[in-house]
DNA sequence: ATTATTTGTGAACAGTCGTTGACTTTATGT
DNA sequence: ACATAAAGTCAACGACTGTTCACAAATAAT
């Protein structure tokens, strides 16, 4: 049967504690240089699907042939690092909620937070930003799977507002989907900045910051289905 | 000097009317054969850079080398197909501005057009798409400068709207890329979808429609910085 | 200590790629 | 009618690609 084998590790003495299968760290150590090489790949004009095989196994300093004891092909390789970079986006998610609400200037702590994450992982995000159109049709659902379960948990947050229980769910995942186009065109034009360009990313700051802001005003004034239909009801009864 | 040749057509009498150059004619059906072949390899998973020369001849029907009486590479082929597109899209945006307003469901019937237009146009706009972000620095300049010229027209024609006189140039331009954006995400979703999923679509339609409705409704509610700046200095006088 | 398993190497394959140069064919200019 | 220039063909090159197989080295299991 083709399954893993049960390796009982450190069998006979529990002793030895520190031996961490120098076997396994040298196997992550590799795949870790195939996964880094593949995304510096990319950092530049490629894309994934223009970059090869033996591209990335010669800049992990590796043979070719040694990329299959890793990966099946190129694709897995791929769904690995949409894996990876959702995974990281949703963690600096959940650590932003868990942080108190300074309330009035939310938005802007928000966005600065944002903006921050983006340029420290700027080649996850590369890839991100090109395999969400580019890629083959397993990288783009994946990604947009990730994208759509982001918006979701967006959703739940903005229903903790008092201001939001007005709205219906379809009301809130509309309005956070919105919010979420602004962050991916955030991220968009800052990735064809140069990393280090003040002015421009305070700018960028501001223009997500004022859209947001107007987003926001405009659903404390947006009528609900539930009320317009209410609306209705009235005028015909 | 390497200057085009002056061909002097037509030269001895001004009879021979409808002598269209059989010459030229052949080159312009090739050519096209060229870009429309370029066009249909990228419909399914590849995206432009991941398609070869070879391949765009063979699929115009046509020996590699023929491609060299057309394009100087790949990216001159690529750079033609993004004017063309911008080009299309820019007149559509003209047609629908000389269109009576009817003011009220305004925005349902731009959001209709819209979607139509990109469905019936759907190679040119899987092409923007890819290429917004994957492709040479080349193409994604073009790309880019199309749409924030296509932002601007937008605010042009927003500032025409009775409301907009309290906004300035920069809040216009604002409000207008984050409708662009909306634009975007729509055309991306849409592109995903099967072209004849009219449940889908619908939904897309109301979606956007709705997002659109909410920034209007959000930018009536905006205090402009002017005004902003003219509370504070009364707090402060 | 001796097996077995795993990780990486090396050579080789059949294809495809972009680009070259010398050619045929065909319409144009005089 | 004849020379010219243009559009397309053909063969060939050196380079790179993904994948294969047999093999070496290192580690784990017994």
């Amino acid at each position: 049967m083709g399954m893993t084998r049960v390796t009982r590790r450190r069998s006979r003495h529990e002793e030895e504690e520190n031996e961490t299968g120098r076997r396994d760290m040298r196997k992550q150590r590799t795949r870790r240089a195939l996964l880094d090489a593949a995304l510096e790949l990319m950092q530049g004009e490629q894309s994934f699907n223009s970059i090869s095989l033996r591209e990335v196994a010669r800049n992990a300093g590796v043979v070719p042939t040694a990329f299959y004891r890793h990966f099946r092909d190129m694709d897995e390789l791929g769904l690995t690092l949409v894996e990876e970079a959702l995974r990281a986006l949703r963690q600096m998610m959940r650590e932003a909620r868990s942080a108190p609400l300074p309330a009035n200037s939310l938005i802007n702590r928000s966005v600065q937070t944002y903006i921050g994450y983006v340029q420290a992982n700027r080649d996850y995000f590369q890839f991100l930003a090109k395999e969400r159109f580019g890629g083959s049709r397993a990288l783009r659902t994946a990604v947009r799977q990730g994208t759509a379960l982001f918006i979701s948990e967006l959703a739940t947050d903005l229903a903790r507002f008092p201001t939001a229980n007005r709205l219906s769910t379809e009301e809130l995942q509309m309005i956070s989907s919105l919010i979420v186009n602004i962050m991916i065109s955030t991220t968009e034009q800052l990735l064809d900045l140069p990393p280090d360009n003040d002015a421009e990313v305070d700018w960028l700051h501001d223009q997500s910051a004022q859209q947001m802001r107007l987003v926001f005003l405009g659903s404390l004034q947006w009528k609900p289905k539930s009320e317009r239909e209410k609306k209705k009801a009235l005028a015909q009864g």
